[in-house]
DNA sequence: ATCGACTAGGGTAATTTGGGGG
DNA sequence: TATGTCCAAATTACCCTAGTCG
């Protein structure tokens, strides 16, 4: 199940049902689905009415709609001890959670996209990739905007950097040095996981 | 941009099984396949059920439906001409091949990571991504090392960074202007996949 | 006669395209 | 600016029924 997202736009369930937007909006207008407006009067739908929808009508059901507990945690940091330390604290705070780690900007791409974590802690200052930028980058793509985004940097909160990737919106901030408690404690409440 | 259906209409299942589509609604009735259907009434097929089918019924299977065979190829450039241009060539001179376009480094490692190609076209010049590094980077990393490196570059072949990226071991390298029927060629012949 | 597949027509569903506003 | 969405009209694809063929 989606961790972040608790409702679909219609093209959100065109891709989930292999059709057209326009066609969920003749769904919708033929009362097929049940369906919300915003005030900008686009269409809404809550995912648990629309996994309903799905197995009333035998659709398959896409993976990341369907119900499991597992979550996934990616941890990047160029300081290999750093990276020891959180995750071992990490794991011990949140034992359900499967971590993995990264200890630069390209591995870690590559294994968001494999490992398809539900939230990664990101150390901003990597060498030679721009964290702002990766973050931008998550934010813009269709499959990973889900993802959150706990972001670490060593720098002051007033830094241009920092700004720049609040704008962005991550989901949460710390300055180094880490308190992986807290860090921990956030996380689980991203992911809605226990924490120990 | 040759991507993979996931569900097929009666249509389509009746040019794969040279009938016609009412005979394949005849099947459905008789409940000889496994279908769910939209909310208009149209009839949906899991490709994957769909191929199970096939094989129970020793129906030969289509090379496009066979996971297995399938080839992905991943173009990487920053100019979305060039990307339009190489990828209907590529898919022309290779109809068996998928193929999936990147306008950048940060997207082409996410891609990598999901998409999983057998070979990447990757253009060196990248802005904000150094394309040596990310060579450098898949030939290191374990998931990614027997991915095949096509680099591309406008710059002449005794360029440093050319130098450099032959050096981690591309498996070709190509000079802009590209000869697109060239690098199908190569592309062919790395992935042993039919060329016309 | 029966069965499985094709044909033809009317009605419906889904896609495509283009434009506009958030 | 770029992306995603909404709408409407035109086009393509599909469903159903009844009838035909071998």
């Amino acid at each position: 199940m989606a961790v972040r997202r608790k409702s679909l736009s219609t093209g959100d369930i065109a891709r989930y049902c292999q059709v057209t937007p326009a066609t969920v909006v003749n769904w919708i207008k033929a009362g097929k689905l049940e369906v919300y407006t915003t005030p900008g009067g686009q269409y809404r739908m809550d995912v648990d009415a629309f996994v309903e929808f799905l197995e009333k009508n035998k659709f398959p059901i896409p993976e990341e709609l369907q119900p499991s507990n597992e979550r996934r945690i990616l941890v990047v940091d160029d300081d290999p001890e750093i990276l020891e330390l959180a995750t071992e604290s990490l794991a011990e705070h949140m034992p359900t959670v499967v971590i993995e780690t990264s200890q630069d900007g390209y591995d870690a791409l590559l294994k968001i996209g494999s490992f398809k974590p539900h939230a990664v802690v990101l150390d901003l200052m990597m060498p030679r990739v721009d964290g702002a930028e990766v973050c931008r980058r998550l934010r813009a793509n269709q499959d990973t905007r889900n993802i959150f985004i706990v972001a670490v940097s060593g720098l002051a909160a007033d830094n241009e950097l920092v700004r720049r990737v609040k704008r962005i919106g991550v989901d949460a901030f710390f300055t180094k040095p880490l308190d992986l408690a807290e860090v921990a404690k956030m996380l689980a409440k991203l992911l809605k996981v226990p924490v120990s």
